[in-house]
DNA sequence: CGGGTATTTGACGACTGTCAACGCCAGTGG
DNA sequence: CCACTGGCGTTGACAGTCGTCAAATACCCG
């Protein structure tokens, strides 16, 4: 099944790819996923045979741990190119879990490649978008080295609102986001467990920062929350 | 001054380049630099007109935090490949230290920009590159949110003897390697102050995992190492 | 209404940070 | 040769953050 409303983001990813080559061969390969929420898109360890572009809903890339627990790397949003390998890897190194029902584009790995090896600045480009996964996971890695919880809580929550800001999933101004996350989940993010995720978003809301809604979140306090968090602005993609 | 010495590294990296163009005009911008212990090859926000690659010596990559502190972010090994940024990003995102004297090769990053133009391999390649410091710097997020400090640090040091491996910088089944970070540093990457360093080194000292000498450190048990870090081979590149 | 999931709270303890002091060693200069 | 200095390693006492365990409550969907 063709996906008519992810031409938008296939264009993003292809934008500096010749539109007639587009329409060509490969395109014939992409496809629309549903998914719904709390069912895994790929799993760590897994042939890495596709590579996608959310269009719609959260995800969660995380790795799994040992004692059964898991480490969140990065909550893919609309728009975020997920599950990319480079030539030659095999498998993927996270897996990707439906945080919410979720609507993505597929293209295929070796499709991809082979569009690269014929479109030089498509490698560049995607190489960019790389490089921006990789800041964001350096910012993560100085969030979970050397703050406090409620640094981190904080740091997410703002850099997630900036996100959709970004890309224009929420108006300029607005202090009501779409937040589908579980406390757990924002746990997984954090290096946290639940309850203790649980005792900081009381604070935060005792201190009139936030105010969670069914499936929603409000930012009573944005400033503070991007102090709190120490998030710089000029670092959110 | 050319650097004779860092041939060998240039080919790494240009190796999906046609050599009659490394013979070129770019290379004639190539230099050697050296650097000696405790300097700053470039730090946070300054202008990215260089990328590296470092011959001898090691380094620390790391981003400061508001309280004065740093995460570690990478430790760079002989090879690696470091300071580089997609066309566009106009400042570092995180600082460079030299841990021992360094001696390094670099590049102007306009001029590598221009060579990828025309060599898409080089692109490709260099996507692969970033694709595994992604891989290790996830590995570290799993280590800083969920793992014990006797875990990190043990991760840390035998993931360090791997990479000296698998680049013939040791023999296999040498258990003496090079080792010129201190506990501080040791403490910058694993996210511990060097006080609880400090002790845990001690620990793995009595139990009969390690023993450091001066700027040395002798690996009594990796396969116990190993087992405490809870290091998957297959992950260090 | 019932069952599963998510949130909330309390009590307790472990891990790690902070503060402070001391020892060791190499290099320096007298 | 020795005193001095600065960097690093080492140790102890204490406090705070956060994890663990357990239980109660609230919420959602069928």
């Amino acid at each position: 099944m063709q996906c008519a409303s992810c031409e938008i983001r296939r264009r993003a990813l292809f934008q500096v790819v010749p539109s007639e080559y587009i329409q060509d061969a490969q395109t014939k390969r992409t496809h629309q996923y549903d998914l719904p929420a709390r069912r895994h898109l790929y799993e760590e360890g897994q042939a890495a045979s596709m590579a996608y572009t959310l269009y719609d809903g959260w995800m969660l890339l995380y790795r799994a741990i040992s004692s059964g627990g898991r480490q969140g790397l990065r909550i893919a949003l609309p728009g975020d190119f997920i599950g990319f390998m480079p030539e030659g890897e095999a498998a993927y190194h996270h897996s990707a879990l439906a945080v919410s029902n979720v609507v993505l584009c597929g293209f295929g790995q070796s499709d991809l490649h082979e569009m690269i090896d014929r479109h030089s600045q498509l490698s560049v480009h995607i190489n960019r978008i790389q490089s921006r996964y990789m800041a964001s996971c350096q910012d993560a890695m100085l969030g979970l080295g050397r703050k406090t919880a409620e640094q981190r809580i904080a740091h997410l929550i703002a850099e997630l609102y900036f996100r959709l800001l970004n890309r224009h999933s929420l108006q300029d101004g607005e202090t009501s986001m779409p937040f589908p996350l579980t406390q757990e989940l924002l746990g997984d993010m954090t290096g946290l467990t639940a309850v203790h995720t649980n005792r900081v978003m009381r604070k935060l809301r005792e201190e009139g920062v936030l105010e969670p809604q069914r499936q929603r979140l409000d930012i009573l306090d944005l400033e503070k929350l991007v102090a709190i968090g120490e998030l710089r602005r000029r670092d959110v993609e």
